[in-house]
DNA sequence: AATATTTTGCAACAAAGTTGCATTGTTGTA
DNA sequence: TACAACAATGCAACTTTGTTGCAAAATATT
């Protein structure tokens, strides 16, 4: 896995750090999505938290992850998939998250339908991101 | 319009104060969606910042107006449709967000599709955030 | 008009995010 | 491998954003 990471890192042009190889190995092996603050405490203060935000930032200027929007105000993190490159992103999947456990999915199986837009409107990025409850919670 | 204003208070059992009609009154005369910061200016700081985020939280919680997530952290809030009631949000329509102006629009003409989720997965809320460029910003 | 209830503003605080700069780590080259 | 050039990190200080408790003011109720 060492190595996946550190191939990232390259085609990206980034110079390989104990961060950058920390928190893309946090993405690899939550699977999940992760807030900022998910990231600081799984790193368990191994970094700065401004070295957590502009290593994120980073990351998602070079399109290895992007970012979901939430209605709470708790913009979380998830890794792209190969076709994403630097300023372009082809995330159109839908997220889903869950309100009990808080958990938030990149659900891979479906794709967001096209949808027409009114004249004179043009979509760079279509977001469609779905709440309720997962299927761990669900009993 | 005052007439209206108090109408939809009266409605909600919420008592009529200058904050709360002066923030309706905003939302009513933008038509766009409006995050916190918006409000804070446009009232010219007439309202304690806590006042805004206290009667946003109402205005929310009545069903009075939504959120609009957004991938940038910033939480817009957007006047509900009648049919919208406390804790009820029936908001299936779609949002576009402009990257040049930054105004968020509620495109009532487009609804939003369903979607088929994995097993297990029981969706609440769905929320079709697209952004780009608008027809104003369309040349 | 007088009282009970809500809402507001203030102050203090907590959390989240940003910036500049000196120090440290990484990379490419000799 | 050692060195210089460059990039990333940590620290400190700061700004912005959001929250909480409580006394004062406004609103509603009788």
């Amino acid at each position: 896995m060492q190595d996946k990471i550190n191939d990232i890192l390259k085609k990206n042009h980034l110079s390989i750090t104990e961060a950058r190889k920390k928190i893309l190995a946090l993405f690899w092996e939550s699977g999940n999505a992760m807030a900022h603050g998910d990231i600081e405490q799984k790193s368990s203060e191994e970094f700065d938290r401004v070295t957590i935000y502009r290593t994120l930032q980073t990351f998602v200027e070079k399109g290895i992850i992007h970012t979901i929007p939430t209605a709470d105000n708790s913009v979380r993190y998830a890794l792209c998939k190969d076709e994403c490159g630097a300023g372009h992103h082809h995330d159109d999947h839908v997220h889903f998250i869950c309100d009990d456990c808080g958990t938030t999915y990149c659900i891979d199986e479906v794709s967001v339908p096209k949808v027409k837009l009114p004249k004179g409107f043009k979509a760079a990025q279509t977001d469609l991101v779905i709440s309720g409850t997962c299927n761990k919670c669900e009993q």
